[in-house]
DNA sequence: CTGTTAGCGCTTTCAA
DNA sequence: TTGAAAGCGCTAACAG
């Protein structure tokens, strides 16, 4: 027997199964007999490549189960075909829609999203677009953001950015956002022609743009319509539902009259819908209600409801078509639709 | 005035603002007057360095806003310091919950996750599954695939996966998956405890592992109490509102008698309480209803929906410790918590 | 303790 | 049309 002597690692060998060794650009090449120039051109279609070379290097690429390293590609070409997404809540059906409609302009682009939280807090933000800056990412898309303009435009000059939320208009950052003041002015407006004088206002956290835009909306309304503005009437939220049922607790508490409640957001509705639930309040019969947003969940609510839709899916969609061609240099136009009031089952005419 | 030949290139000037010129290491460490090399040892304290130069570092790196690109990192140590998570729906209160687990347990890793959908559907889910490979993500978690154990075994060798609603247990591939069957069970006991013998099932889709192993919990758990299986009771949805509500009206066009129905998921006991709301049911004084899922949603609708909890956040987060561990080679655990029925109020004793 | 050197896997001049 | 060679930004031996 020949005294071989053992390799001084002990590998397990168990482990080994039939793992494919991750090939490269080099191997499809040499195994193809060409230089790897050439099979990057293949790939990339950078230039004229003869005929039985190329499928020779197709064959390989088929057999050996190539993909190029996109980190590789990403080093070389300074691009990493990632943009990255800011949201504020990682769990929002809120956020979820417009990131569908991310989802979808990303669709065939050779782009992927990486996905981060702000978690409502501008600190934090910072921080999340420090590391996605570090990432790479050719772009960046910020929802519902917390940060500065003068921030925003900071960080724009290292990659381009869209935000919603706030206008802006530079070569490297776009912002646009939707007429919250019209929108709760609609819904009061709705709630007025249908006979209601006496209206709550469940309002959003406070300091928070879109919801002090609401309120704004709720105040000139009423003044509109000749309704003297009651602050009683005006109870905070949190934008979630127990934001929600609290609020309208709080109403009761201090006995207040009213005989319909407009709330920020839909979220915050639902809440308002189990505390009436609860005090076995009929809606719409004895109070009536509207929401902001129309998420997914308000057309099946018990009663649906009535609410201002905002086009989340479709800001999705121009925020990342806008952003793409940012990243290319072409020209951005954004169209965005309008809110609308839907008007559901949860309002109706004052007795 | 001397004639300086214009450039060939006409830049747009306008365009340049204040661009901070990305720095490299490579700059820090001339800017320091080190070695490139002794700067990344700082970076990864890779090594001692001596005090001196460390500060001279350290105050190159805070003025030059230096971060070390990823992409070179990546590339070089092999590790790109991101998992893939493939779900089967990019907006669904579902994902959400077990998105937000990862999200927390990826929190202070340095990993970021970027999040693909296979849309319910196995090509795609591939499709997916490669492109991701193609990003060298250091590990891929699977919720809720429509792959094989074979398919799944094939990829896990080419980066750790682990993945919810299958057993499975290799070196580099976890699978883990809640009882359905019980769960159901659980549920419709809990109805039959109530005195309901008419209970009707709204399934999820067909072929559906998950929805097709609740049906065999519903099976189970009237059998036991002795109580006939009645197919027309049995009713198609897809686990969306929409096709809950289609099944009750169906229900309701056949003549069928019963006093609870029990939803597959919780999404399409929403659309079934909706359309029993319309027929002037009411739930649970006329019908009981009970749903599966817990979603966060659910202890808000009107009334709260009586359901199945599924941990979905722990899932999330219990996945995405064990993908860590298999990524470092270390031992995984994973102890996931049971199924739990959550008696809220659309149950009721039948009278 | 620190600098030099050689790549990671790919693209892209530059010549041929 | 094609190959050789340089290099993206970083890390990891290997000397000193």
């Amino acid at each position: 027997m020949t005294a071989v002597p053992p390799p001084t690692r002990t590998l397990p060998l168990i482990d080994h199964d039939n793992a494919a060794p991750p090939s490269t650009l080099i191997d499809v090449a040499r195994h193809a007999g060409v230089s790897p120039s050439t099979v990057s051109r293949i790939l990339n279609g950078t230039a004229k490549v003869s005929e039985d070379k190329r499928t020779a290097v197709m064959a390989a690429i088929e057999k050996m189960h190539f993909a190029p390293n996109q980190m590789a590609q990403g080093l070389k070409k300074g691009r990493s075909m990632t943009i990255g997404i800011v949201v504020q809540d990682i769990s929002s059906p809120f956020f979820d829609e417009t990131l569908r409609g991310v989802d979808d302009g990303l669709k065939g682009t050779g782009y992927a999203s990486v996905i981060v939280s702000g978690h409502w807090n501008a600190v934090e933000e910072t921080e999340r677009i420090r590391l996605l800056l570090a990432r790479k990412v050719d772009g960046i898309i910020l929802l519902s953001g917390h940060l500065g303009d003068d921030t925003i435009l900071q960080f724009a000059n290292q990659r381009p950015i869209v935000s919603t939320g706030r206008e802006l208009r530079t070569k490297s950052a776009l912002g646009f956002k939707l007429d919250n003041e019209n929108g709760a002015f609609m819904a009061v407006r709705h709630l007025v022609e249908l006979g209601h004088r006496r209206i709550a206002f469940v309002t959003g956290p406070s300091h928070h743009r879109d919801a002090d835009e609401r309120l704004i909306g709720y105040k000139r309304a009423l003044a509109e319509s000749d309704i003297a503005y009651d602050d009683k009437l005006v109870v905070g939220g949190d934008f979630h539902e127990s934001g929600g049922l609290l609020a309208v607790n709080h109403l009761f508490e201090t006995n207040q009259q009213f005989t319909a409640v407009f709330a920020a957001n839909d979220l915050s509705a639902y809440g308002v819908r189990l505390c009436l639930y609860r005090k076995g309040i009929r809606v719409p019969d004895d109070i009536s209600l509207v929401g902001f947003d129309d998420l997914p969940g308000s057309s099946y609510t018990t009663p649906p409801l009535t609410t201002i839709r905002q086009p989340l899916y479709d800001m999705g969609r121009i925020a990342t078509n806008a952003l793409l061609a940012l990243i290319n240099g072409e020209p951005v136009m954004a169209q965005i639709p309008p809110l609308e009031l839907v008007v559901r089952e949860t309002t109706r005419r004052v007795r």
